[in-house]
RNA sequence: UGGGGGAUCGUCUAGCGGUAGGACGCCGGCCUUUGGAGCCGGCUACCUAGGUUCGAUUCCUAGUCCCCCAGCCA
């Protein structure tokens, strides 16, 4: 079910839905329908048209969205995509309602629409090769001409027409064609093509069918046995939509649907097109199609993103006819904004310090209190343990520390969050490399969090974990799939040369409170000062492993590059 | 040199004849035991040129630029 949100902001589709209804248009019934072909994952673009879709008709009263699987070509679909389409659909928090079809449930009333449409003198059986089509199809700016077959009685139309279905041609013989105009100046016009041979098995009619109706066809009146009132699909099909009325009204459709587009999502630094993601699941580019770096909802999923973040973001980002590339940080936005509010926090340090408190008594464990969420006081709190040796983040401290850093430093103090305010007292050096080995620290006894007399301040927080209680996990850190556009390479290159090289960083010797060893694949929790992150399908108690969904805003991160790069 | 669409802050988006609003982002401040979150303030836009009008981002005209279409894909 889908859960209440916000109304959002009016867009072009839902004035005119709304309208429409309110005029009493198709007898105040809206249907839409989100029609995807199950040759692939779906991924956030197609969120934006469930957004549309779905929202629609959950908000206009007696509106339904139904889910068709536009499976018109053998070739490319399986079950498996449509398995994962409804997981998905699900997943998003959309419900169909029982309202799930086939266009290949469509096939036997679709081969009668084509025989209205041929004994109309509509449509007639063409046998040019697939060469001599596009050749007669004529360009851009000259016309087409007449196949010499466009002229066939209607007689001899419908018996080849069965002989197609038959099976007495081979691929690419024969072609069923719509007889609009070869003249038009809008190509999708000049006699287009209705049914065409294909001896494939198809994953649900099996060996029933070796021609199969294109989606030009296909679609407008898969709409009308549905009655969809509004067919709602992206630009490109603009000019479809003459050809869309064309069909609907020529094959005699038991209803007129009204066909409605809307610019489709892109996203910076990632990639949407069904034929990229391909490339970089077969080409193993990725690990898959659940990547957690791919912009599918899989993927997305697995990473740790939320169902109402991206519902929120599509809400968010519109619905109107221009071209348009949205941020990725927007997205990032609506992940963190929902994040922020459910996920419990934890301590985890990524790239390990060891720091000795030089006064702490051996042996000696505490138990500190810490909060789950300041966000939501209901979460509660729990006990974290505290000893001599600890780990701190490596980025918390710095030798030589530069302007505004208020981090750990030769001499200085910072407090160790829910516990107390220590002081770096001596660093100890690889002897060989120089590298930094452990710290030594002092606290001070009076400054545990909670205690009465705790008055001093200091200017920063810093997380840590005990060494002697915390537990081993490995940790996947992801960058944007595509390089930022300065280092891409020219237009004509092959685009996977774009690739980040960098997009999956794996950390293996992290450290986190020994809280989460039980932690559930698909969990999401707070690395307190880091991150949202999501323990990982494959994770075990054994080997933890987390993806980071988003990092948290880093306001240090941002003044240390502003120094890095004056202007 | 065909046809179909589209142009508003850096990015998305609202506006439907009364002189531009929201969000992200960015900058500054407050607050803070997360340099998180939150709060406050600031930043920047109507593609161009004519016209109509008391008044145009909105209407008209002419340009410019961008996107889509020549699959037996969807």
């Amino acid at each position: 079910m889908t859960t209440p949100e916000p109304s959002s902001a009016s867009n072009f589709i839902r004035d005119l839905v709304v309208a429409d209804q309110a005029a009493g248009k198709h007898g105040g019934r809206v249907v839409t329908r989100f029609p995807p072909e199950p040759n692939g994952y779906l991924h956030i673009g197609h969120a934006k048209s469930m957004a549309l879709n779905f929202g629609l008709a959950n908000e206009m009263s007696g509106g339904i969205c139904h889910l068709r699987f536009d499976d018109t070509n053998p070739t490319t679909e399986n079950p498996e995509y449509v398995q994962a389409i409804q997981d998905d659909v699900r997943w998003l928090g959309f419900d169909w309602h029982g309202k799930m079809f086939y266009a290949s449930d469509y096939f036997e009333q679709l081969y009668a629409f084509a025989v209205v449409l041929i004994r109309k003198g509509k449509a007639y059986v063409d046998s040019l090769t697939p060469d001599q089509i596009r050749e007669y199809r004529g360009t851009l700016t000259e016309p087409g001409r007449d196949s010499p077959y466009r002229t066939r009685s209607v007689d001899e139309n419908l018996t080849l027409f069965a002989r197609m279905r038959a099976g007495e041609f081979p691929d690419g013989t024969q072609v069923l064609r719509a007889k609009i105009d070869m003249g038009s100046p809008n190509i999708n016009l000049r006699d287009p093509i209705l049914y065409r041979i294909r001896h494939a098995i198809h994953y649900r009619t099996g060996s029933t069918w070796c021609m199969y109706p294109s989606y030009d066809f296909a679609h407008p009146l898969s709409d009308a046995i549905e009655g969809i009132t509004h067919s709602i699909c992206t630009l490109e099909f603009e000019d479809h939509r003459p050809l869309y009325d064309w069909v609907v009204a020529e094959a005699d459709a038991p209803h007129r649907p009204q066909q409605i587009e809307f610019a489709r999502l892109n996203l910076t630094s990632t990639v949407m097109s069904k034929r990229k993601l391909l490339e970089l699941v077969e080409k193993k580019l990725v690990a898959g199609w659940d990547d957690p770096r791919l912009p599918t909802l899989k993927g997305l999923r697995r990473r740790g993103v939320t169902p109402k973040a991206i519902r929120a973001f599509c809400e968010h980002i519109g619905v109107a006819k221009r071209d348009a590339i949205v941020e990725m940080q927007l997205l990032e936005h609506f992940i963190r904004e929902d994040l922020n509010k459910r996920s419990p926090r934890v301590m985890a340090v990524l790239q390990p310090l060891k720091i000795v408190l030089d006064n702490y008594p051996d042996g000696l464990v505490e138990e500190l209190e810490a909060v789950n969420n300041p966000e939501d006081p209901s979460a509660g709190t729990r006990k974290i343990p505290f000893s001599r040796i600890l780990y701190i983040e490596q980025d918390d401290f710095k030798e030589a520390p530069p302007k505004q850093f208020y981090r750990l430093a030769p001499g200085r103090e910072v407090r160790l969050r829910y516990g107390y305010i220590i002081k770096c007292v001596g660093v100890t050096n690889d002897p060989q490399t120089g590298a930094i080995t452990e710290l030594h620290c002092t606290y001070d006894p009076d400054t545990r969090s909670g205690a009465t007399q705790e008055q001093r301040k200091v200017k920063a927080t810093i997380h840590w974990v005990s060494a002697s209680h915390a537990v081993q996990a490995t940790m996947r850190l992801y960058q944007p799939l595509l390089l930022p556009d300065q280092a891409k390479p020219a237009a004509d290159q092959d685009w996977t040369r774009s690739l980040n090289p960098q997009s999956l960083e794996l950390l293996t010797n992290c450290w986190v409170e020994p809280s989460l060893r039980t932690a559930e694949p698909g969990s999401r929790f707070q690395f307190e000062r880091q991150g949202y992150f999501c323990v990982d399908s494959d994770s075990s108690p054994d080997a933890l492993l987390f993806n980071r969904t988003v990092p948290l805003k880093d306001a240090w991160a941002k003044i240390a590059k502003a120094q890095q790069t004056p202007i």
